[in-house]
RNA sequence: GGCCCUAUCGUCUAACGGUUUAGGACGCAGCCCUCUCAAGGCUGAAAUACGGGUUCGAUUCCCGUUAGGGCUACCA
């Protein structure tokens, strides 16, 4: 939706910091970043820190790294101050206890005594007789008395909303139309806990309405409460935002995105050498297209093309394929400098961390995978032989290509090789040839005999490259290696 | 159970009543290229859940059915 022009954007993510940033969260960020800069708005992160018992060590460290490695900025929040501090829930407490008194004046929340035995008790009797399950609006209406010595004797409460018995709340959801729900299936929610920490209900609503956001984006799942926050707007007073309620990121098997069924965690596809790119450019489309063709963007890309109205209403199915090739596309787009940075990266953390290698020689390691490998990491798990002499020989390519025949032949070939002189590619070529022709066979049956014997493999760059690669000597010592090995 | 949302190829999606023999992408299969594997090129299989309306005309609008999902806490 485009904003009206008289309201700035500001938009805000709203975790909470329960241990790492789920990629149904990196989409629902991405959205709102977008969003935000598409307009020339405020992208802010705002730390739902309510639940005590929720609490996780570092969460919001981590996330915010995450978020950080992904390139989705923030304009305000927790370590970036903006005037609408502090951007975290537990640092607003007194706010949200005004306003739950001021609703409670205006007599639209109460106090509410009732024992959590006493709630699971009603409960459980509605379970069992099939009823819908809600509160008993028992302290609805106790005398004022009453209150006030219950309140005087410190007895523990919670301050419930006071929910309309009848009519209906509806409001437009920029993704799905006109929402309207019934008053009378709304529970009477529980605003402020016993604790003194408010509920996701209140909190948001008066985050939302301080910290002047101009639209809600979030996740579907909160659909069903946002009637209850917009009755919340309207008993303080305030305009509710506008609201998108994005549609939820499946699970093979169309449930919500879970644990349990595959990696739901940025930080793992991160750790498995996903680039951030990639999985921006994946999460983007689960949902939304740019409308044209065009299935490979950059953020800059997505900024300026993003909107609500191109946002699907359906679930998405978080498919590991397309992302893997998303992956190979943005991998392929990179420069070879780049390429060679993040290579020598992931060589510092692999067996390779000591092993000697100059950048010239990466670099054609490099280009000769380019096309091979989706990965950084399967420049060297696709090509070991360019860092390491072949542990061994793929039997099935043996039993293919190692005739008996074959040892004699590269003998040969290796008297060849010895006549070089600084070879180059065609060098090489022309040598077997020579040596694929003086002995009656085709140049195939020699080609894949030597691939065998210096890579171990039966798959990779074109031969010539390989050899020139590893160069003369090696490539001799290789050949004279597999000759004794497999004879 | 109640409430809400959703419904196009296996998956992500295009189509905003007619230009559609329903388009693209991933994946899959085949062919070409080729020393292998890739990359690249070409081709192919593959979808409007079902039933009613509205309309001259429905993938598109409405209703119902079915299916799936979400929510239903002093969790977010």
């Amino acid at each position: 939706m485009t904003p009206s022009t008289s309201q700035p954007v500001r938009v805000r993510f709203a975790p909470s910091p329960t241990g790492y940033l789920h990629v149904g969260g990196l989409r629902t960020a991405l959205y709102n970043y977008l969003f935000a800069k598409h307009h020339n708005g405020k992208f802010l992160l705002r730390i739902e820190d309510t639940d005590q018992s929720r609490k996780v060590e570092g969460a919001v460290e981590n996330l915010i790294s995450t978020l950080g490695w992904a390139g989705i900025q923030y304009d305000e929040g927790i370590d970036r101050p903006g005037a609408f501090g502090p951007y975290v829930q537990s640092e607003r407490l007194d706010l949200y206890r005004r306003h739950a008194e001021q609703l409670i004046e205006r007599g639209k929340a109460y106090y509410c005594f009732c024992s959590p035995e006493r709630l699971e008790e009603i409960r459980k009797r509605q379970m069992t007789a099939k009823l819908p399950t809600s509160y008993d609006r028992h302290c609805r209406n106790l005398p004022k008395a009453q209150v006030e010595s219950l309140l005087a004797k410190g007895e523990s409460h919670v301050v419930r909303m006071k929910v309309p018995l009848e009519g209906e709340v509806s409001f437009d959801d920029v993704i799905r139309g006109t929402v309207t729900i019934g008053c009378e299936v709304l529970d009477d929610q529980v605003l402020l806990k016993s604790d003194g920490f408010p509920t996701y209900h209140l909190a948001v609503v008066v985050d939302d309405h301080l910290m002047k956001i101009s639209h809600v984006i979030r996740g579907e799942e909160w659909l069903p409460s946002t009637p209850k926050h917009v009755l919340l707007f309207r008993a303080l007073g305030w305009e509710p935002p506008v609201f998108a309620h994005l549609p939820l990121l499946l699970n093979p098997d169309k449930s919500k995105l879970s644990k349990r069924q595959g990696d739901v965690a940025v930080e793992e596809y991160r750790a498995k050498g996903y680039l951030r790119e990639a999985l921006v450019n994946f999460v983007a489309l689960l949902g939304w297209n740019p409308g044209d063709e065009r299935e490979i963007l950059s953020l800059d890309e997505l900024v300026g093309e993003f909107s609500l109205e191109r946002v699907g209403k359906s679930g998405a199915v978080f498919n590991v394929e397309k992302l893997n090739w998303l992956n190979f596309e943005h991998l392929r787009r990179k420069s070879d400098k780049e390429v060679l940075s993040m290579l020598r990266d992931y060589l510092s953390t692999s067996e390779f961390s000591s092993t000697h290698l100059d950048d010239a020689y990466l670099l054609k390691v490099i280009s000769a995978m380019r096309d091979r490998v989706s990965f950084v990491r399967e420049f060297v798990e696709n090509s070991p032989y360019f860092f390491r002499p072949p542990r061994g020989y793929d039997p099935t390519v043996v039993k293919k290509r190692w005739k008996p025949e074959t040892s004699e032949l590269l003998s040969r070939l290796i008297g060849e090789f010895s006549r070089l002189e600084n070879p180059g590619k065609e060098e090489y070529e022309a040598a077997l040839h020579r040596t694929a022709e003086a002995s009656q066979v085709g140049n195939g049956q020699l080609i894949h005999a030597v691939r065998l014997a210096v890579s171990g493999m039966g798959a990779g760059p074109g031969l010539y490259d390989i050899l020139f690669l590893l160069g003369r000597e090696e490539t001799i010592r290789r050949i004279a290696m597999a000759i004794e090995k497999l004879k």
